[in-house]
RNA sequence: UGCCCUAUAGCUCAAUUGGCAGAGCGUCGGAUUCUGGUUCCGAAGGUUCAAGGUUCGACUCCUUGUAGGGCAACCA
């Protein structure tokens, strides 16, 4: 299914834009780090049934391999034997076929691997990288310390390897009750990464696994099966969302310590929360066990079981993940974006029929008793390339929808109502005559008259009504029961709940209505579990499994038509068309008022930042020492004076430039690009001397090169050292600032780019960084951009 | 309170790595329509979280803040 920005024309140059995960990937390609090789896996835990948010995982992984010509591996991380099951591996595969992806014979287990995983415990234990602690639970705990304060070894830390293999061997062949110990590895108590502190690796469960049995009384933990699981199999990029970027470390940990690369390397991206929905598998457990929903595949569910059975195609819901797209930052996605993308699907794959949820009676007093007319009706509109129809019958006596019918309409009402005229959809415009109430009030029946010259297709067919509406002939029309359902949650995030209560109480009560008065054209009767079709006028439906025969079809709603006419009313009453602008823009000026709020509430008052804040007495001093003997800006003076060394490597140079010019201008390198460069290293043991980076400052200070090469001198003296006067000589990077030479250059870009020169004239005073850019480019960054502005700004003029 | 991550239009994401701030969804108009659907055309919508700095030029680099999120299961 292509979308539309897809199809439509991409500009010559224009590259598609990739996310952070393709742009890994090829880089990675390009720099020939995976043997060329690209190959993913989707890890699901059988505990659970998929929900959408899986789907843009398994997009994701299963995308990639397809993308880059590798493959992509399920695997069930299936290390809990406590919550995990079979049922759940069946529902999953299913569920990731259904979405159309294909893992061939690659279908692998965690518990496969636990003989392996075993052997690799044994390894780090003899490579003194694990150890058995015996200390319980509560111990463990508190021995971790927390995020503010360091942990202490365990008392066990220092057990010897034979005792610790010993151990480990006896833990296997379940010598130990559950709790008694667990294999930790051995890494640093006093990290700020918490997973860091020794974490645990296996702990004994004395607790049958659903596919290995008995075979275990230990179990590894995610982050050992996990890490050592992707590098058996030889993945090259593992995904996964970003809850999981602290554990990372310990990834790259386990692998290093049982692998030699290439190596699988883990890459994090964000999950996503949707309006009205809760994602998480613990509250859809819950709703499912209490009873809130029929099941995991109740039509309500974001399970992708419950979006089959609501009738959304798995086109519809990879359409949606390509539309969120992929990023690292947290988000809550607009549930009009997937309403979108269920629409945009269906409109081309779903046939229109005819089907009067909420029936009214109509009589047509002048046609002729007895008598049925069949007609040809097309299953698809105009603008659908398709051909294909079915009979449909007229009589006497029709339904149609209630709400297509007002007795007194109101403004801009386009359908039935009294003394007016309305299209029967592929037949006869009617006019209604008079109304039939019983003995309360309520409308019971229409008596309307035809216009036997506009049968639909006729000739006389073209006069023109204001409304067309759906309907069914009454003899003919078959009883069908109809499911309508709606968001489960009447918030828009469920998860967010007052003191003391759940996610339960946000649930909307109309979330499924149930219709059994519904009356569908013939044409469906012979329609099987799973096809889809358009209810005119009404939305997407689809043969629910409960349907056991042309009787009693069941269909369920997958979702409405877009409904402007809806939108624009309040409490069912459409406002007039001025009312209705002046409500919008009273809704507007009410979002700007708020928004502006916000802002202000957001800027408090200009605090000025003082430099020497964080600085304790004696960094203080020195800052304002150095501030003060070398007029240097006080922020960089503060940032120099957090280390000694630095202060020592300032000074230095200082020493050796030549005047209080340069002095400030070295200290602004320091700050800005030595310091961050060398990430906390220290400066005496980098390959920049204080010496070197003087002459660097000079350079550009004397305009021998411009900052932008200078930056790139730098880069090259970071690296390999050297001094960058024959760095600039070697590599030719001398700055242009020929007058002619870059006349020249400038008279070939305003040649080449024409529309942008009348945008330039016209006022778009921002593209002179554009032509800026263009020199720079073309002289390598080589060219005076000072002097490239003026002769620009110079020929523009002219 | 320590470490890590994130911040661009109402929402979700781009911006060829320092060179014209764009797209889809949504909203609002208009055209088309035997579906108040679809399709087409158009418009509005930005302090790129803030303040400072570097640069000819900053969404992009540096500094300091702010806000949101993650981490102290023998879950994954």
């Amino acid at each position: 299914m292509k979308r539309k920005s897809e199809a439509a024309p991409t500009a010559p140059n224009s590259t598609e834009s990739r996310n952070f995960i393709q742009q890994i990937v090829e880089d990675d390609l390009k720099h020939d780090r995976t043997n060329g090789r690209v190959m993913t896996r989707f890890p699901p835990e059988p505990n659970g049934f998929l929900h959408i948010g899986h789907a843009k995982a398994i997009a994701i992984n299963f995308g990639i391999a397809a993308e880059y010509g590798g493959v992509c591996n399920l695997r069930f991380d299936d290390t809990n034997p406590e919550t995990e099951d079979m049922a759940y591996v069946q529902a999953i595969k299913e569920d990731i076929r259904w979405l159309g992806f294909d893992w061939g014979d690659r279908e692998y287990f965690a518990s496969d691997y636990f003989d392996q995983l075993y052997e690799f415990g044994i390894r780090l234990i003899e490579d003194g990288k694990a150890f058995v602690d015996s200390l319980n639970e509560e111990e463990i705990r508190e021995y971790r310390g927390t995020v503010t304060r360091p942990g202490k070894d365990s008392p066990h830390r220092t057990r010897s390897i034979d005792d610790n293999l010993d151990l480990f061997r006896r833990m296997r062949n379940g010598e130990f009750p559950d709790g008694a110990h667990v294999l930790r590895a051995k890494i640093d108590m006093s990290s700020n990464n918490m997973l860091m502190r020794d974490p645990v690796l296996y702990r004994i469960k004395h607790v049958s696994h659903y596919r290995r049995g008995n075979d275990f009384p230990i179990y590894p933990m995610y982050d050992l099966a996990h890490p050592l699981s992707d590098a058996i199999e030889g993945i090259t990029h593992s995904f996964c969302t970003l809850e999981f970027e602290v554990h990372r470390a310990l990834y790259d940990w386990l692998v290093d310590a049982v692998f030699d690369p290439p190596r699988p390397h883990q890459y994090e991206f964000a999950r996503f929360n949707l309006d009205y929905t809760v994602m998480s598998k613990r509250k859809l457990l819950t709703m499912v066990e209490d009873g809130i929903v029929d099941g995991w595949d109740d039509p309500r569910m974001p399970t992708l079981a419950g979006f089959r059975r609501r009738g959304v195609t798995p086109e519809a819901i990879l359409n949606f993940a390509a539309m969120i797209g992929v990023a690292k930052a947290h988000n809550r996605v607009d549930i009009a974006m997937l309403e979108y993308a269920i629409r945009d699907d269906l409109n081309a794959k779903a046939p229109r029929v005819m089907c009067v949820l909420r029936p009214l009676r109509v009589i047509i007093t002048n046609y002729p008793d007895n008598e049925t007319e069949w007609s040809d009706a097309p299953y698809w509109p105009h603008d659908i390339p398709k051909e294909a129809s079915r009979p449909l019958p007229f009589s006497r006596e029709i339904f149609i929808e209630q709400d297509d019918f007002q007795e007194n309409p109101e403004r801009n009402f386009h359908r039935l109502a009294p003394g007016s005229e309305v299209r029967l959809r592929y037949s006869y415009i009617i006019c209604c005559e008079k109304v039939i109430q019983d003995a309360d009030g309520a409308i019971t029946e229409l008596h309307c008259t035809y216009d036997k010259d506009t049968r639909s297709g006729s000739t006389a067919s073209e006069r023109r009504v204001k409304g067309t509406i759906h309907w069914v002939s009454a003899s003919e029309a078959i009883p069908v029961q109809v499911r309508l359902y709606d968001r489960l949650f009447a918030v828009p995030d469920p998860e967010d709940v007052p003191e003391g209560k759940t996610f339960v109480d946000h649930l909307n009560p109309d979330s499924l209505k149930v219709l059994t008065n519904c009356l569908a054209e013939p044409s469906v009767k012979n329609c099987s579990v799973g096809d889809r079709f358009q209810f005119e006028r009404q939305g997407y439906f689809i043969v629910d499994k409960d349907s056991k025969d042309a009787e009693t079809l069941v269909f369920n709603r997958t979702i409405s038509l877009r409904d402007t006419w809806a939108t624009d009313r309040v409490g069912g009453i459409r406002r007039s068309d001025g009312a209705s602008k002046k409500q919008s823009s009273l809704k507007e000026a009410r979002t700007k008022e708020k928004t502006a709020a916000d802002r202000a509430s957001a800027i408090r008052p200009p605090t000025p930042v003082d430099p020497l804040t964080n600085l304790d007495d004696e960094q203080t001093s020195e800052a304002l020492r150095l501030e003060k003997s070398y007029g240097i800006p006080l922020a960089d003076a503060a940032l120099i004076s957090t280390e000694l060394e630095w202060i020592a490597f300032f000074e230095k140079a200082a020493a050796l430039s030549d005047s209080p010019g340069r002095v400030v201008s070295v200290a602004n390198w320091i700050v800005q690009e030595l310091r961050p460069a060398l990430m906390g290293q220290n400066p005496a043991s980098s390959r920049i001397t204080a010496k070197n980076l003087v002459r660097l400052v000079s350079l550009q200070a004397e305009d021998t090169i411009s900052r932008r090469i200078a930056t790139e001198i730098f880069g090259i003296m970071l690296e390999k050292g050297g001094d960058p006067q024959s760095i600039m000589d070697e590599k030719g990077l001398r700055q242009i600032s020929d007058n002619a030479a870059i006349s020249e250059m400038v008279v070939q870009i305003l040649a080449e780019f024409p529309d942008r020169v009348t945008a330039f004239k016209g006022g778009k005073k921002g593209l002179i960084g554009f032509f800026v850019g263009q020199v720079m480019q073309r002289s390598k960054g080589k060219a005076n951009p000072k002097l490239a502005q003026s002769i620009l700004l110079e020929q523009l003029r002219g």
